[in-house]
DNA sequence: TTGGATGCAAACGCTTTGCATAATT
DNA sequence: AATTATGCAAAGCGTTTGCATCCAA
């Protein structure tokens, strides 16, 4: 499927998750979309997630023990935050490759981290990117 | 349940992720075991991954379109390559926290990257961790 | 011998798919 | 009017749980 037609639908997931500050599962954005419209199924909101993702206009979160979660992909590189203490998940201030670590908002204790690169492998080599 | 009794099912799986050279689906870290104890069952491998995570001696490894994978923790923090090309995951060596970034193997182009930070959060502080 | 761990199968929860209907162009 | 997208329900798939049996201590 490629959405090709505009609906009510898909401004109102668009909207949902573009508003958002913070990631959210697919539950939790099919229920702030169905504040506008009560009968939104879960499929769609799926077909939507799936859509955006491979549009790349949203970005999967995933990290260990907690469900997917999605948020606006603007283009930049990602830092979450993770509370050992309560779980909470923050979306961290924008950040350059060259100091990612330098720009942590005051009281964030950091005590450890998780770093995925993404790019190309020695076999697949720089032409593939 | 605290897997109080020494196993030859357990120790096979536990062998299996330690010697393994990237993170492993729950699927693939069954299939390798099955090698030596065929009749492994798939539910006792789901019991000993969550136990050894539990216990902080395997790391859950996810990233967005793929299946949550699982390494040996050794207490460092984690950089991971996941290649656009072919998709292949790759554990990069141990890093510092100073320099995540200027230890690339040769080889590796990276054009992105996500950073999950752990600790404690503002409401929660530094005693809590 | 006794309680813990296993294997099998059923149950679960999240995600995807099939299909008739509703909606967009 | 032609087709695409929706909603519902069923199907899929990975993971967990119940339970009788097996096995380590």
């Amino acid at each position: 499927m490629t959405m090709k037609r505009r609906t009510r639908q898909g401004e109102i997931l668009l909207r949902v998750i573009r508003s958002a500050d913070r990631p959210l599962t697919p539950s939790e954005i099919k229920q702030l979309a169905a504040k506008e419209m009560p009968k939104l199924g879960i499929a769609t909101t799926y077909r939507y997630i799936r859509e955006l993702a491979d549009m790349g206009k949203i970005a999967g979160v995933d990290y260990p023990g907690h469900p997917p979660r999605y948020e606006w992909a603007d283009g930049k590189d990602k830092v979450h935050f993770s509370c050992r203490c309560c779980l909470k998940l923050y979306a961290l201030a924008d950040t350059t490759k060259e100091t990612p670590l330098n720009e942590i908002p005051e009281g964030f204790n950091v005590s450890g981290y998780e770093l995925m690169l993404y790019g190309t492998c020695p076999s697949c080599g720089p032409q593939n990117e």
